[in-house]
DNA sequence: TCAAAAGTGTTCCGAATACACCCATGA
DNA sequence: TCATGGGTGTATTCGGAACACTTTTGA
């Protein structure tokens, strides 16, 4: 029996929710797209197994990290008997630098919209169905969108995140209305000015403090 | 790196949400409470390990069961590098009787309210919060708590086990109306007298059918 | 006829929805 | 001055919360 860990990494880029792959360069499976992960050593914990691989296989330092779900199909991996601890991570869309490494022909961003078409290594889509499904639901009641943003956002660009997610539209003003009212946001004293067209839109930090202190006295967050 | 499972059984017994314990009969632990469970074989998934460590153990059969969570500490058990795929499960009512075999001196139902006064075998404690935990939070969304009682019941019956988990007090009329609206459940042609005090009330079944055709047509079960 | 539990209805309030116009900016 | 995207307000509807009386039953 050996046990692995496999991560479902996303961030939002050009607007649109993308999952971190990696191309496989040794059998099995050698060249299809797959997770990032590996095996749990006898010292660490199965997060902790995460982290260092997603370091040593792409380099990239995650701003959120949640366990999903364990997988133990008995014919899930052809090399023999592996249990896999499923985790989906949430990162901001920094510059990215990647680092190859022997086990990674090539590592990317793939948008979630396409990933269906692809050949998958593994049982790695049902992992990815299952990271969605778990994404789509729980931005709905807990602040981790703002993981998948830059610190300073703007109010559109928050709107457009939950519209992508959640693939269906959202009234603007609504949404905006609502969010307000939460009073999680910090503004702050500068715009943003992407594009050279229309008005400058007011940037906005999220406050993980005041958002801890309202969770203490009952608030809900709830899209 | 060794594999276990390990199962938190609630039962609703006289009114009380009880957790499914054995006393342990060999070290560690030897005669502390603690969950079923135990090794991961090579050719089952832990799902199916989860239901025949139940069976040998206690012979019990479930009428609910999900994963819960994977726990990995380094330091989780004194026997060296053991990772445990945690899984909580709901069983009806029904006079249980139970197995004792060689691993247990003892099996019983404790009420969960109790638990937190006993001394727990390795990190079950830890375990059963993390169950009731979401317990909790899946009753308000998904039907599970009918696997919690017997085939036939009554309205107050349904309300009680509701408040008794989400230890609150919610209205009893309102309650009621709303789950008479979702229409989910079947009245049975007779009557209970539980007491022979007051009113006889109303029997009902809980549709499966109905919900499932319900929540295909984009119902959600949400109290 | 009384005590105990079951069963039912109405009002009120707040949140969600639907919906449209004005503002700031750069070309 | 115009096109583009940003920002705001109101009316309506629906569901949730609060709340009290009548009915059935057995002792």
């Amino acid at each position: 029996m050996k046990l692995t860990v496999d991560a479902v990494v996303f961030s939002y880029i050009e607007n649109q929710l993308k999952v971190l792959l990696i191309k496989r360069a040794f059998d099995p499976c050698k060249g299809q797209l797959a997770l990032a992960g590996g095996y749990v050593q006898e010292d660490e914990t199965t997060e902790q197994a995460v982290l260092r691989k997603l370091k040593d296989e792409t380099g990239v330092n995650l701003d959120y990290l949640e366990q999903l779900y364990t997988f133990s199909d008995v014919e899930r991996d052809p090399r023999g008997r592996i249990v896999t601890v499923a985790y989906y991570g949430l990162i901001a869309p920094i510059k990215t630098e990647f680092t190859l490494n022997k086990h990674a022909s090539d590592i990317g961003w793939y948008d979630v919209n396409d990933i269906f078409s692809y050949d998958l290594a593994f049982d790695h889509m049902k992992i990815i169905n299952y990271a969605l499904d778990r994404l789509r639901n729980k931005i709905q009641y807990e602040p981790i969108g703002f993981d998948l943003l830059p610190q300073y956002f703007t109010m559109t660009e928050l709107w457009m995140l939950y519209c992508e997610i959640l693939n269906n539209e959202i009234d603007r003003r609504n949404f905006i209305k609502k969010f307000k009212k939460f009073d999680l946001l910090k503004q702050v004293p500068f715009k943003n000015s992407t594009g050279n067209k229309g008005r400058k839109a007011q940037l906005y930090e999220f406050d993980e403090e005041k958002y801890l202190v309202a969770k203490r006295e009952g608030f809900n967050f709830d899209i």
